[in-house]
DNA sequence: CGGGATCCCTGCTGATACTG
DNA sequence: CAGTATCAGCAGGGATCCCG
């Protein structure tokens, strides 16, 4: 069944790359920061340690589902430590670690990045949008 | 039917934040970034303009709609330029703007952080694996 | 109060086929 | 060669319920 030898060969190749791709460092920490939720938490977590339904409350619109997925995240990748009092309301405290801290500074730099660049990608959006708009 | 109330609470808030949070420049490029061929086509393009068919290429594994698709939103976003020769076989081009080199950086801080933190954070896990392992 | 388990649904992703 | 359009599969994410 020669017919399907070229079929095969892309999903070997691509089969290579993704393991190629899944083993870069970067890109698994790429995977963990895209996360929606990790860098809020972070960036909540980076004023102090917090208890969980205070992090719930502030970053409202999360469903507990995912903030104690993030955290979970999170904490096993050394981010952050869990610390579980209990007491007869249970109660959960968060706080970052240096890791976790550090790797908030990293969001941050992104962030500045992202302020100071922003205009123009906005403004590119935009020039972009009108030139097609025109050509429609 | 004040049965709704709460849950109607909780939907406005929740549009409201992700509002907000639509809003954050940070969070646009946060998004933009987390694109997983975003930033391979970057880190492409970074070595010199190319073709499109090099680009598939080189970036094995990708779907030629994905690829396409990523294009066209850094392309909007002001990250490259395409240029388009109308010969017999058509051929596109593809360049990082200035402002795409300079995310292109930003990504490489990145990249940087992550070789050098991502030791940590994968024995932060075995860790942590081992200790569920423990107690399960 | 904190969170695990379950169900469901959206939307992203990829494969295929067709156009210029 | 470059790109678009359509279809189908699957995982991520949310809401709900229930347990410690």
């Amino acid at each position: 069944m020669p017919t399907k030898t070229a079929a095969q060969q892309r999903a070997e190749a691509k089969m290579a790359y993704n393991a190629y791709v899944a083993a870069c460092p970067s890109r698994q920490l790429l995977d963990s920061i895209s996360d929606k939720w990790v860098t809020l938490v972070l960036a909540s977590l980076a004023e102090g340690p917090q208890r969980y339904s205070e992090l719930a409350r502030r970053l409202a619109g999360v469903s507990q589902k995912m903030l104690t997925q993030t955290l979970r995240k999170l904490e096993r990748d050394g981010m952050l430590t869990r610390e579980v009092t209990p007491s007869v309301p249970v109660r959960v405290d968060y706080e970052l670690t240096p890791l976790g801290a550090s790797l908030h500074t990293v969001v941050l730099q992104f962030k500045t990045w992202a302020e100071s660049h922003m205009d123009d990608v906005i403004a590119a959006r935009e020039a972009y949008d009108v030139a097609g708009a025109v050509s429609a």
